[in-house]
DNA sequence: AACACACCAGGAATAATTACCTAGCAACCC
DNA sequence: GGGTTGCTAGGTAATTATTCCTGGTGTGTT
């Protein structure tokens, strides 16, 4: 499916990308600068226009781009695999929550759309040893809940604020939250209210891995 | 780059892919028979024809096909990327919280090891228009904290207790909890009690997608 | 054989896109 | 200030795509 809005958005974001207006973007491509002009996109009857498969290439053709990368414009999730990278995780693309509320993010069926999203790697968690731990009970509300999957990596680096799945020497495995890492001790804060904090001689916690994600 | 005859092998392809000739995949996309004959994609004098945008639209419309599978006809060596199962589907052992602390199941870094571990995909959004939202402020807190990362899907089902983003008409986004859906009114409690919950009628909502993940 | 139907080539008419032009506005330089 | 450059809205002329039409060919059916 290919929309009247998406196309010219995407035309929108391929120059953008390249430092240039819509128009300059034209210029670049031998048509005439006002041939993607806002005005020039809808007929004076208000009929959609659209631009001609020959204009789109040559606008292909000035910023050396790929129709894959004019494709990753109109739906930004089919981007990273469209160019073709190898990589195997794949990239989603990324908004602020203070943006979201702006028009132009979002088609009408809440799919993303239009140029101007961000990418970040997904999962992205780098580490081949990453595991899954099911949440059972309710000692981790209101933050985790009954059922709930953390992801976990024991090899990323843990620091103040995250939350961490910890192992004692006395082989206890519970998931709390980094207070305070010193050479000599490991704090730990509950994340449920009703349950105690804790705190760890550092001899005394065998490993700490970090939650990278958590299903909600 | 997009060349003159790329495109046009790439509307036969997209016509014999849904058995039909040139000719009649016009007809069926509501256009005049003639347009994609092969007298008409050079004129008299000898200059290319490209068929418009508009065309292109309302082929892929008549086709259902995206996009990307017209993209993947022009060059196939994008197409298992560009249609392909966009979810890598690797898996990742998961063990239960309750049983964590039994030994075996980790080795003294803290990595999996042992065979008693279950196996589940991910990251299983299954859903390749899921997107990311980054969360600023604190509105959210406890449960979300300024930075962290959202994976959310639009495709996914939702029911009652989970976390959601909802877009009003009014151009309001917003990230809550389901509490309820009826068929005419949708309730939200708010992630941060200080903030109080909403309501809406199911017409005030444009769309509701599915919180699948959080950064931690 | 006669007929219906789909497909394609080619011409003319219509509709649409693009080019060209003007004017207003903002930014920048001398 | 005067001058240049770039961007955009709006109009008209041009080029171009599409439609409509005719005729020819091949296929399948009665």
């Amino acid at each position: 499916m290919l929309t009247h809005g998406e196309i010219w958005a995407a035309i929108d974001a391929l120059a953008r990308e390249n430092g240039m207006t819509a128009s300059a973007l034209a210029r670049r491509a031998g048509l005439d600068p006002t041939t993607f002009n806002k005005s020039k996109r809808i007929t004076r009857e208000g009929k959609p226009r659209w631009p001609s498969t020959e204009s789109v290439a040559k606008v292909l053709e000035a910023t050396g781009s790929s129709l894959a990368q004019l494709l990753g414009h109109i739906d930004p999730s089919l981007r990273p695999m469209a160019i073709g990278n190898q990589d195997s995780t794949r990239t989603i693309p990324l908004i602020g929550s203070a943006q979201a509320g702006a028009s132009g993010f979002f088609d009408d069926a809440g799919y993303p759309c239009g140029g101007a999203w961000d990418e970040i790697p997904f999962p992205g968690t780098g580490d081949p040893h990453a595991y899954a731990l099911e949440v059972s009970g309710d000692s981790m509300e209101p933050l985790y809940r009954d059922g709930d999957t953390l992801i976990v990596s024991p090899q990323a680096s843990v620091r103040r604020g995250d939350r961490v799945v910890v192992k004692t020497v006395e082989g206890e495995v519970m998931v709390k939250q980094l207070l305070r890492q010193t050479a000599k001790r490991i704090d730990l804060a509950s994340l449920n209210p009703a349950h105690p904090d804790r705190s760890f001689a550092t001899e005394d916690v065998v490993w700490i891995a970090r939650v990278l994600w958590a299903t909600q």
